[in-house]
DNA sequence: GTCTATAAGATGATAGAC
DNA sequence: GTCTATCATCTTATAGAC
């Protein structure tokens, strides 16, 4: 599996419901362009091919949708977590391959981290959502602070502060730096900061 | 003048003017918690206590009001930057008087920066409101920029690639840590990286 | 400057035929 | 599962009285 189709889209590959899985897809390259509360369903159909009334087949309402969006997400980001744990030959690798599916999810047509972009609209998030979402962002730094906790056991990375407290810093900064280089239009801007994020733990 | 109010609230002060100064002020709260699409002209007249109606004479399109608040914050901005350019003693204050600024910002009901609120929200925005968001975000580097320069040469901070670059990785961590701390409920978390970013650089 | 009234279009959602 | 038709509501915006 590609990581970053895996991350872009999240889809659903189950032999029925391949309509469902082709919505959500949509559905995710709308909200990582233009915010939960930026897409309607009319949106969705346009692109997809069917009619408004036929999605409220598959998603009832909307936070029906964005419920399953979020938590189809969330398993595919597990999913790719893990892919880069099996892959990756060292921590640092999986630092790096973990900020490169950011830099490819901007390199295609802009897109901002799913996460990023239902944070800023965290307000106007329904329940559920605003739930997922928590675990998710928990999930990543949970994540690279393992990855951190090896790199310096294995005397490759430095200890400034707690991993968990280095996560943080990592997690937030590639997405602002997401966030930033998106709007001032150049991918080297994200790579040139996510670089020195992790550079600046590197020992030597 | 109070920085912090300052910069949340980019309040024009005319002597006439008053109601249009109102509108901008609760438009902007508006912006910070819920972004661009997440506002209308009902939320607004609820909240100043007049008609929608009444509001279109004062801002005849949503684009009209937007254009206006992002360039009366960006004016605002200015001046906290000079503010802080006069008050502070050296240049890690001035980072530190800066970052305290993001703070208060999160602190007071959990608004996300207006820049950041807007940047997620880029690809909804009229032509307008793109450009003078690039703008603003080129002048907070700038400015950041020019205060590492000064740290630099004044022998307190590190030279870790150029100062532009230097001033992109704490600006977009900034942003980045309030985003993800706004999420997570917890001022304390944006302090924390925001620190951190700042320590960074320091010398010993 | 503010109001009431109203328009035209979008939005999330439902009912029922095929 | 998809369609047409329809709904109530919200959105931005205008006209014209006070």
């Amino acid at each position: 599996m590609e990581l970053h189709a895996c991350y872009a889209n999240a889809m659903q590959t189950r032999t029925f419901g391949e309509m469902r899985g082709r919505i959500l897809d949509v559905a995710q390259r709308l909200v990582q362009s233009r915010g939960y509360m930026g897409f309607s369903y009319a949106d969705i159909a346009d692109r997809v091919g069917i009619r408004k009334a036929s999605i409220h087949h598959h998603f009832p309402t909307k936070g029906d949708l964005g419920q399953a969006l979020i938590e189809g997400f969330r398993r595919a980001c597990g999913e790719v977590l893990r892919s880069i744990d099996g892959d990756a030959r060292g921590p640092i690798e999986k630092l790096r391959a973990y900020s490169d599916i950011f830099a490819k999810t901007l390199a295609d047509e802009g897109r901002m981290c799913l996460c990023g972009m239902l944070a800023a609209g965290y307000e106007t998030l329904p329940e559920g959502m605003r739930r997922e979402l928590v675990a998710e962002i928990a999930d990543h730094e949970a994540w690279l602070a393992g990855v951190i906790r090896e790199g310096i056991a294995a005397g490759l990375l430095l200890e400034v502060g707690s991993p968990r407290e280095q996560a943080r810093i990592l997690f937030s900064g590639l997405e602002g730096a997401m966030l930033i280089a998106r709007v001032m239009g150049d991918v080297d801007r994200y790579r040139a900061v996510a670089d020195a994020l992790i550079r600046s733990i590197l020992i030597e």
